[in-house]
DNA sequence: AAAAAACTCTCTCCCGGGGAAAACTCCAAC
DNA sequence: GTTGGAGTTTTCCCCGGGAGAGAGTTTTTT
């Protein structure tokens, strides 16, 4: 009494997938119509067909891709070791996409979304491969807003130097600085500067080396805005690091992506690395 | 001294977008890099890229799309009425998976997800627009157990003397039963058993009679398991129907999808429908 | 200067469908 | 029996990239 040869629009509307998906799912093997009309094509599902079409519902609105679906439907066993691996990873993915949400949803609904998206990015906050880096530095102490613009502007006159003796000498990347002190805090303390070179470098100024730092994995920031906030950025970053349970293992680098001489301060880019053990 | 023509790999790491999303931001002269190697085909980026590229990843990280993350970044009043509403709109997006989210966590972080997922499967309710229906129905009361077992078969003689006396006559679906009393619970009430025909019918049986059910909006759940489960199923859609806060406008319906005399209670496929307004 | 390493180019296929077009088929009513 | 409307078929392009191939370039080292 009940229909036996249900084509696919009852057939869709009962399971609630679309025609697209059982053209999908017809394709990859995963839900066959059991019948398919040879002259005209069209394609006819039985009653028996309904419940499996209702797990690769339920199961995709988990978030399971095609392969997993099948082979969940697949096996009998819904207790089996390979089942369980795969419900506890699209856990952790799901908690993942949860975290992310979250913190969108709070950016979305606060009242300046877009000054809190870049205020301090920490959003997207990643975790980097920095290879090591071969470097002339130069270090030096004191108060950052003044030691830092001369220290760069020696190395900069350092290397024009070398550069118009005529070596195969090249700047490589943007200038950047490291934490080294112990006791650095937003008004100071000892820094080293570094510029990254390439080529047979021969340093003129007896107070700037040429060594390579070394590759390390770090938590990378990007932050926009003048330098004078870049105190409150590392504290940020500092205690996220902290909160993820993150361990910091060396100094802390800054990089400064566009020239302070181009650009007004409230556009300055600076990355913030910090190197963490992984 | 910093960098000025930055190879799209540097680029990539740097902003942190993949070199395959940079070729696809190209292709949509969303961030189209200053400049091009004719013969190699080289792309080169500048500093002053860096920003919107950032911009990018921030807004993709919130879930915009490429085309409103182009409109947001091309507009420089970042709270023009326009780009409000998209926030908006994201916002309400961003609720509405978290929702989902939540749920799939529950689901898979417990002792039996998938007996979970099928025990009711609520998740997968939806929104229907049901056509009218031309069906013959007849009226009955009493404990369901009984009673609708024996007016299905009446229904089932009825037609198959109609189909048999040589009529157009079909069925075009499942036998379904409506809660018509007032004070239906989960003992019994009073019911209408109705088939959905086309073609001239002529009805013998007095009791019998075609009718037209009108077509409504209603939210539908699919139920597998023996009949006696129904009844609570029933308890939770009207739970969460009152949860959602949605009227509901008619009595309810039941289709029975598969059919008791070939397959085992467990297997069975009861669809539950509830009239809403809407 | 030559060789090696690292980088980049374009191309195609994949995910899981959504949307639309053009042609065909079915079915219920007249 | 005819016919109109609803249903179905295929094909193609779209999203926002990920993966990988094969060939060409640039950079770095020796």
């Amino acid at each position: 009494m009940t229909v036996d040869r249900i084509p696919i629009g009852k057939f869709s509307d009962i399971t609630r997938l679309s025609k697209k998906a059982l053209y999908c799912y017809e394709k990859k093997g995963l839900l066959v119509p059991v019948q398919k009309d040879i002259c005209t094509g069209y394609r006819y599902y039985t009653p028996l067909q309904i419940e499996k079409g209702i797990w690769i519902k339920a199961l995709s609105a988990l978030g399971f891709n095609l392969d997993e679906i099948e082979r969940i439907t697949d096996q009998d066993d819904k207790n089996s070791p390979e089942i369980s691996k795969m419900v506890a990873g699209r856990l952790m993915s799901v908690r993942e996409e949860l975290q992310r949400l979250k913190m969108a949803e709070r950016i979305l609904s606060s009242e300046d979304p877009f000054g809190e998206l870049f205020k301090m990015e920490l959003i997207n906050w990643s975790i980097k491969e920095i290879p090591g880096l071969r470097v002339i530095s130069l270090n030096g102490n004191g108060p950052y807003g003044d030691v830092v613009g001369r220290l760069i502007e020696r190395l900069c006159t350092e290397i024009s130097t070398i550069t118009d003796s005529g070596g195969q000498v090249k700047v490589t990347g943007p200038v950047m600085s490291i934490y080294i002190g112990e006791d650095c805090d937003e008004t100071g303390g000892m820094i080293e500067i570094a510029l990254p070179v390439t080529g047979q470098v021969t340093v003129c100024d007896p107070e700037i080396s040429l060594k390579t730092l070394p590759p390390v994995k770090a938590v990378t920031v990007i932050h926009k805005g003048p330098y004078s906030n870049l105190g409150m950025a590392h504290k940020q970053i500092y205690d996220y690091i902290n909160e993820k349970g993150l361990t910091i293992c060396g100094p802390p680098r800054e990089l400064y992506l566009n020239d302070p001489a181009d650009i007004p301060e409230e556009e300055l880019l600076t990355e913030i690395q910090y190197p963490v053990e992984g």
